[in-house]
DNA sequence: CGAGCCCTTGAAACTCGTCAATGATCGTGG
DNA sequence: CCACGATCATTGACGAGTTTCAAGGGCTCG
């Protein structure tokens, strides 16, 4: 039995109450998890996809590569965070994935998911839960797109926390976060260098401290503002609504 | 009786054969469309959502707004484009949606789309295509993030090319793009002025002609290199697996 | 025929990338 | 326990791609 459910559990449980009987399914279903090293590729694009990957613990990322060998990060899996269980139905990834930190990961196979479908409200939660990952996906784009690269940094690092204390990951404002300068760039479509010079500038503003993998929010607020950062994208308080519709 | 309806059925049925009967309710639920005027807004981000979209004719766009001003635009819809159903399970859009052109649109409620859920390989081929979507949005990432302006439009304009003509809206290379270069430009976060002189560009080395809102491609296989396009994510050759999984 | 929107073109400024070198940190093995 | 190599952070100088500003011209529609 894996004791790296409950921040699954608990992201999931954001998007609509779960019974004791679907937590302990979904408890159960994680419990074929194993580790990884760092920087193991868990699926390059073009592989069939016949699983979904939960990850537990530690971090790990969707990515393309360019042919010259540039890299663009998708997204981020945090623990508890996990693969669109609709990858299933194409005959094969879009996209590589990998752990950036040695990871507990879990993968469900289709059968697996099956047995998920016949509970109305697990899947209501996942398909909630996909749809907020497709939402910051959007915001991604946005923030590659027309913000600065101090508004893009910002904007990233207030994203992050938000999704870690979601699942309990943060303690004073402050949370680990194990990637290097040049992933943010990869992330932020930024050089490295660049990167850095960002950072040391939130740290001369005294809104963020960056270092030994540790971030520290010395001021939320001007954080925010100096992102033009808006929490919706990320549903943090979503309400089951009365209606329980079940679409596609 | 919308006489638009094929391009939608034509649009899914790359997705998984659908019988006559099955075509005829698409017909049907499409029957409703109404049209809307060029630069109609359809949703603002953060109004409730409860329709889906779906583009029989003409052109809308989703796309999210800076506080100052500025716009990304997160995808286009064609005719024969649709909305993520999904997207009825959160309490709001998380982008707003309007149409560029004079355009057919119809609304489908959440009962419509009930109807739909009946029919195990609609839901299928709406699936598949909104997770062909989804890998549309993360190339266009790819796209602003880590590619050159010339790079950029050249991959757009392929990308559009394939789509239109799945749908048959092409003839010899050519198609009609109603777009203006500042929304080109809003799409690929580039300025207007770096657009036009990006088209320019592709004119000079007699790539593809772009005026009068007309698109004709001199030379695909030029364009396609130039663009460092890899048509794989648009799933254009999506083949019916043998296995029918439903995934969530 | 005029108004408005869009395309086109030029010049100057700025953000950010590249290149290069130096330090710091960490894990590993001698 | 220290030395070593590797990875990562830091800093400076320079260059390239793109933006912004500005102005003129063309097209379309009423």
């Amino acid at each position: 039995m894996s004791p790296h459910a409950s921040r699954w559990i608990r992201r999931l449980a954001r998007f609509t109450s779960l019974t004791l009987e679907e937590q302990r399914l979904l408890t159960e279903l994680s419990s074929s998890s194993r580790p990884f090293p760092a920087n193991d590729i868990l699926i390059k694009a073009g592989e069939p996809a016949d699983r979904v990957f939960v990850v537990l613990d530690g971090l790990a990322c969707r990515y393309k590569l360019l042919p010259d060998g540039r890299r663009q990060i998708l997204a981020y899996l945090f623990a508890g965070d996990m693969g669109d269980p609709r990858q299933l139905l194409l005959n094969c990834a879009d996209c590589s994935m990998c752990v950036l930190r040695p990871s507990e990961v879990s993968l469900l196979t289709a059968a697996t998911m099956q047995r998920l479908e016949r509970h109305p409200n697990i899947v209501l939660a996942i398909s909630r839960y996909s749809q907020m990952q497709q939402g910051i996906a959007s915001e991604w784009l946005v923030n590659v797109g027309h913000r600065t690269a101090f508004e893009r940094v910002s904007h990233l690092l207030c994203e992050i926390y938000l999704r870690l204390e979601a699942v309990g990951l943060t303690q004073d404002h402050a949370f680990e976060l194990a990637l290097t300068q040049a992933e943010i760039g990869d992330t932020l479509a930024l050089s490295a260098v660049h990167v850095n010079r960002t950072l040391m500038e939130l740290r001369q503003l005294k809104l963020v401290t960056f270092q030994n993998r540790r971030v520290q929010i010395h001021d939320y607020a001007g954080l925010q503002s100096a992102a033009g950062f808006d929490c919706q994208y990320l549903r943090a308080n979503e309400e089951a609504p009365v209606r329980a519709t079940t679409a596609t």
